[in-house]
DNA sequence: CACCAATCTGGACTTTGTCTAATTTCCGGA
DNA sequence: TCCGGAAATTAGACAAAGTCCAGATTGGTG
């Protein structure tokens, strides 16, 4: 599957989100890589070129975005959150030294023997963050 | 168990901690409440009768008694980290509305179907967290 | 007491993220 | 095409968490 500039327009509307200039070059900042980045990274990305794209959007359009369950959010370093295009069933491997991050894909993965939740609450997420480090 | 100051001082020297009066009243606060707390919280309790400690030393403080292990780290939230009294084997049950923090036994969860390690690697930690929310 | 190393401190600084009031863009109706 | 208003964007002020550093304090040893 490519992402092109051109498919982000319906990607965004089939998100419920009217596609402006700037979503478009967010979205498609996510999707044409499929990494994990961060605002600031977002930020970077979309104004090479020219600025074109104000810090506030940025952040805006990212919490839309999350809103709107077109990313995820993943919170595995204490300094920044990270947004993830890939919002299928899947965990993460943290490289601690290096700050990288790779998917696990949940459907081989299995959790078994949680307690019960507290009554009245519902699960929102389970996240499984294996976090390893090269070789002392 | 009870955690008094007076226990603090061994407990730090167990871990090759030097145990100073911060010390030893950052670590009370951590143990005697057996709670996750963030830098600020212990901050906050630590100075509760008169200032006492300063905020580089809360923060230096935290930072020497995870090396040390004598607490663990747990990033649940994207604004602020949580010290964790608590270094055995253990998950988190995070409430999101609340940001109630709570531990889950390892002892009978289990998780399997992990894929091999990239090489070269080790493990430093698998963080499991559920995310719970108020059902709506 | 004098010395030295370890520790602690205030406060400046950085980074991530939020907020707001003003401006720009977009669209539908006259 | 022109107009009015809603939606979106913007610059920049602000807030909160955390880091850093140079100087002061502490506490033990000779
Ligand atoms: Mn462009
Ligand atoms: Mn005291
Ligand atoms: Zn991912
Ligand atoms: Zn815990």
């Amino acid at each position: 599957m490519h992402y092109t500039r051109d498919n982000m327009a319906g990607l965004l509307r089939s998100h419920d989100i009217n596609p402006t200039h700037q979503r478009i070059e967010i979205a498609h900042a996510l999707f044409s890589r499929q990494e994990h980045l961060s605002a600031d990274q977002v930020m970077a990305i979309v104004n090479t070129r020219h600025s074109e794209t104000s810090k506030a959007t940025v952040y805006n359009t990212l919490k839309l975005f999350l809103e709107k369950g077109l990313v995820r959010e993943v919170i595995v370093d204490p300094s920044k959150v990270f947004f993830d295009p890939n919002t299928g069933p899947h965990h993460h491997l943290y490289e601690v030294d290096t700050g990288k991050l790779s998917d696990i894909d949940a459907a081989h993965v299995q959790i078994s023997g949680l307690p019960p939740l507290p009554p009245g609450m519902v699960t929102e997420g389970i996240d499984l963050i294996v976090r390893v480090r090269r070789k002392a």
